[in-house]
DNA sequence: AAAAGATGCAACCGCAAGGGA
DNA sequence: ATCCCTTGCGGTTGCATCTTT
């Protein structure tokens, strides 16, 4: 049998949304709310869509306060910071990010962020290169991460505290949600601002002789030992998801 | 100027979770 | 406990636009 669908598939549009069901979701919403079912709404205003398109584009696109345009370093900032703790939950980054959705972080990270992050890492691995970067001791476990031992103190003496790259201080972390309030305490302890992570990502490339700025292929999960040391001791990770 | 390739974003799809019957 | 329905999420795709050749 499978799943039945959603809806009539056959007489639901697809594709890019007109000006007009903008307005009839948008209007209808404003002076009703949601109401019962976001599968009976679009019945109840004559549009041809599935109920799950309507609350996509209400979401993405049409709810108030959204913001949609260049992101802020301190946004980047967040972004990476909370995907190298919580990997690909965007729902829940989006929710440190007000004005932005979780899936345009998504699609932020996946065509933007990522290469910014990987250009200024490949600019600064040139000069790690010249700098000789000390020797890091490194470890695998058993399951395929990569742990440093011992971590590093020379990044947390040489920028203590919360101020960023660019010599401001981060927000702090009360009033988030418990879960990110638990994450974002190890900031305190954590390298702050994108140019730690660009140069953690260098250290760790000469540490492990990948040299090749071309390979692009980054497991980021694998990087989080070397962004944050930290958050590793002993062999074991001081804070694990799920 | 036109074709080809690259990029960015909106939207779709399928699955899992949550909740009520 | 189980089923069914709805919602929410993340991965992926499609397409319009921009850039390069």
């Amino acid at each position: 049998m499978g799943r039945a669908p959603c809806c009539d598939k056959a007489n639901v549009k697809k594709g890019l949304w007109s000006t007009e069901e903008d307005a009839k979701l948008k209007s209808y919403i404003e002076q009703h709310g949601i109401g019962g079912s976001w599968i009976s709404l679009p019945k109840k205003i004559g549009l041809r869509r599935c109920g799950k398109s309507c609350r996509l584009r209400w979401l993405n696109y049409l709810r108030p306060n959204l913001k949609h345009g260049e992101y802020s370093e301190e946004e980047d900032e967040i972004i990476c910071r909370l995907y190298l703790t919580i990997g690909s939950r965007w729902s829940l980054i989006s929710t440190q990010l007000p004005g932005r959705t979780d899936n345009d972080i998504k699609n932020y990270w996946n065509t933007r962020l990522k290469k910014k992050l990987l250009g200024k890492q490949q600019k600064h691995h040139r000069q790690a290169r010249r700098a000789t970067a000390p020797q890091q001791e490194v470890k695998i476990r058993e399951n395929g991460i990569l742990v440093q031992l011992p971590p590093s103190e020379a990044h947390r003496s040489a920028s203590p505290g919360m101020a960023d790259s660019h010599g401001e201080t981060s927000g702090s972390s009360s009033g988030f949600p418990s879960e990110l309030d638990e994450i974002l305490r190890f900031d305190s302890a954590a390298p702050q601002g994108l140019d730690y992570l660009y140069e953690a990502r260098g250290m760790a490339e000469e540490s492990s002789g990948t040299s090749t700025p071309e390979e692009e292929s980054t497991n980021w999960d694998e990087m989080i030992p070397f962004m944050y040391p930290d958050w590793v001791h002993g062999g074991q990770e001081i804070f694990t998801m799920q």
